[in-house]
DNA sequence: TATGAATGAGACTTCATTCAT
DNA sequence: AATGAATGAAGTCTCATTCAT
C-alpha cells in the first residue's frame, strides 16, 4: 500500500508520468484540430481516454493544459535538428533548412499550432509572445547565427541577419504557406516545394552572396 | 414626409442601411478582438448599441455575420489603390505597393481579420477558401500583372510571375509580421518598415532585373 | 379625408371587415397546421400578407387572436347542415350525419383543431371548455334532440338519449380516427367509412331499435 | 467498496438509475401538464429538482426525455392486466376491461399523455405513430384476439373483429372523454362509468351475441 | 390604419469545473 | 490517483409585443 502510493506520487509528481503525456498526446490532436475554443474538455478526455476529472488531477485548467501543449512543441521544434554546421556551404545549407522548415509548416497539421495560438494570441498574449519567443524566433536565430559565421568568413556580405534570416524564410513561404493555411490547396507538392526552395536560395543568394 | 417614407424604404432593404453598417461596426471589432469563438453575440449587440434580437434582424446567424465582414473588408481591400500603372517604373512601384501592404497588415487591428479567419479555416473551409481567393490571391494576382508587363517590355527577368509576386510579399513581412501578429511586439515604426521594403525590394530587383 | 377615416373606422369596428377575415384564414391555416405554440405571429402575419403590427390592431395578442378563430371554427360548425328532420326514418338519418361527422373529422387538416384545441386545454381550460360546449357538445345534443323524437314517437327506445349520441358518434370513429390523429394512417377511403358507419349503425339500431 | 463500485455503475448506464427515474418522473408531469411546447427544460429540471446539465446528461435533448417518457407509458401500459383469459365469459371480460381502459383514459393526469402526443402528431410524425402502435393500437389488437377466439367457439359473431374491438373501446368513452379531456368535465364518477360501460356492453352484445 | 424596425425575455443547449467516492 | 455524476453560467437564437412614422 504504502509502495502503491509513492509509485503515485512519482507518477505526478514527475513531469513526463504516463498518464500525463498520454492527456496531452490526446488533447494536442484535439486542440490543433478545433482550435482552442473549439476543443471540449469532454472531447479531450475522450481522444486521451481519461476521465475529465484526470485530466484535472494534471492539469489546473483548459488554459493550463493548452500552454503545456505548447510547451511541448516548443521542445519537440527545438530538437528538430537544422543543420547549421557552419562549415557546410551557404547553398546547401540554405536549400536544406528551407526544405525541412517548409515541410514542418505544411505537413498535414503542421500549420495548426501556428494557426491555433495565432488565434488565441488577442486574447491571451502571453501565450503568444511566448510561442513565437520559443518557436519562431529561436529559428530565426538560429539561421541567423550562421549567417554571421558566413558573413565573418567573407562569403555572405548581409547588413542585418536577422533580417536576412527572417527573409529567407518567408520566402520560402512564397506561393504556398498563405493557400495551404487557408485550405485553398492542399500540401504542396516535393516538386514544387523544391521549385520555390531553389527559387528563394538563389534569390537570397543574389542578394546576399560576395561575388 | 415623402422624404420620411423614402429613408425607411432604405433602411433594412438596402445594403447598407445605417443600423446594418452599425451593427457591423460593432461587431468587427469584438470579432476582430476576441476571435469567432470568444466573439459572443451579447458582447457584440453591446458593441454596436443595439439589442440582440435586432442582430438577428440584420444577419441571420453569427456566422453569417462574420462572414459580412469579411465580405466588407475584402471590398475595402480591392479598394486599396495599389498603383500598378504599367507606366510607373519598378522600384518605385515596388516600394510604394509594399509601403502599402504592409501598412494594410501591420495597422492596429488590420492583421486581425487574416487571424481571424485563420483561425477558423480548419473547422469552416469555405470562409478560409474565400477570404484567401477576395482578398490574399487577388492582390498577387494584380502584382503578377504588373511584373509581367515589365518582363514583357524587357525591364524584368522573370520565369514564375505569379511566384515572384508572392515573395515581394513575404519579402515584405520579413521580421514585422510574425512578432506582430502574435502580439510580441507592437506595430512597426515607419522606418522599421521602410527598411524592411528597401531591402525586400533590392533584394527583389537584385535577383529579378535585367542588366 | 373625413370620408376616408370614417371609412376606416368602419372597417376595424365591425366584425368583419376584409382585413380582419384575411388575418383569419391566414392564421387559421397556420394555427391548424403547427399549433398554437408552434405558429408565431411572424409566419401568421406572412400567410396572412398582412404586417405583423397589423396584426395587433386587429387583435390584443396572440391568445386573443387564436380564441377568434375557435370563434369562426365554431360558427362554421354550427352551419353545417346535419339533416336532424326528425320526418327522416332513422336509419337513413344516422348514415347521412356519421357520413358528415367523419368526414369533418377526417378530411385533411380536419382533426386540427380538436387536436390543437385539445393541446392547450390544460394550460387554457377556457378555451377547451367552450370549444367543447359550442361544437362538440353541440352536435351531440342536436343528434340527441333527433333521437328524442323518435323515442316520442316510438322508433327507439332509449333511456339516455345524450349518451345514444354519444355512443352513435364513437362509433363512427372506430378505427379511423385515432389512426388518422395519430398520422399513423392517411384519410380513411370511402369505402372504409361507409363500413364503419353502417356497422355503427347496424349495431346502434340492434340495440335501440324497437322492435 | 465493491458494492460501491457497482452501485456506480449502475447509476447511468442501467435503464433505471434513480436519477433517470426522478427526471422522467418530473419531466412527466411538466409535459403533461403543459404541453411538449409549453414544458420547458428549466422547468422540468426544477420540477425533477436536478440542474438543466443533467437533464442532459441523461437525455440528449427535449424531444428525447419526451419519447422516453412515452416509452415508460408504452410500458406501463403493456403491464395493465388486461385480463383476456379466453375462458373468462364475453360480458364479464368486456365489463372489466372497459372498466379498466376508462379508468386509464380518464385518471387525473390519464388522458394527458394522448392529449399530449396528439397535440404534436402532426410537427412529429414518428412519435405520434410509435405512440399509436405502442399503446393503442396494441390494446385493439389484444382485445381483438379475445374476441376471435369467442368467435371461433361460437359465442360471437362478428365479422371484422379488429373493427369490434375499437368500436367497443369507443362505446367506453361515450360522454365521458371528450369532456373530460377538453377540461369541460372533472373525472367521471365510478357509477357514471359503471353506466356507460354496463350499455356499452349492452350495445355489443345485442349487435354481436349469437342468440 | 398600417407598417416593420426594434426589443428583451426566455427557450434550448454546451461545457469547464467541482466533488463525493 | 481516478472517476464520472452533477452543476450553473453562458452561449445562440426565437418570438410576442411595442412604437414611431
Amino acid at each position: 500500500m504504502v509502495a502503491v502510493d509513492r509509485e503515485h506520487l512519482r507518477l505526478v509528481s514527475e513531469e513526463d508520468s504516463s498518464k500525463r503525456r498520454q492527456i496531452l498526446d490526446g488533447a494536442r490532436k484535439v486542440f490543433m484540430d478545433l482550435g482552442f475554443d473549439g476543443a471540449s474538455m469532454g472531447e479531450i478526455a475522450r481522444a486521451a481516454a481519461v476521465s475529465k476529472g484526470t485530466l484535472y488531477v494534471y492539469f489546473a485548467d483548459k488554459c493550463a493544459l493548452f500552454e503545456a501543449i505548447l510547451e511541448q512543441e516548443a521542445l519537440q521544434h527545438g530538437q528538430v535538428a537544422f543543420n547549421f554546421d557552419p562549415a557546410r556551404d551557404v547553398e546547401t545549407t540554405l536549400k536544406d533548412f528551407g526544405s525541412a522548415y517548409l515541410h514542418l509548416l505544411c505537413r498535414p497539421g503542421g500549420g495548426s499550432a501556428i494557426r491555433t495560438v495565432m488565434a488565441i494570441a488577442e486574447r491571451m498574449p502571453d501565450v503568444g509572445r511566448r510561442y513565437y519567443a520559443r518557436v519562431l524566433d529561436k529559428t530565426v536565430n538560429r539561421l541567423a547565427e550562421y549567417l554571421k559565421a558566413h558573413v565573418a568568413c567573407g562569403d555572405l556580405n548581409i547588413d542585418d541577419c536577422d533580417l536576412a534570416a527572417s527573409q529567407f524564410m518567408e520566402l520560402c513561404k512564397a506561393s504556398l504557406f498563405l493557400p495551404f493555411i487557408f485550405q485553398a490547396a492542399p500540401s504542396p507538392s516535393e516538386e514544387r516545394m523544391t521549385e520555390v526552395i531553389d527559387s528563394a536560395t538563389r534569390m537570397f543568394l543574389a542578394a546576399y552572396r560576395v561575388k
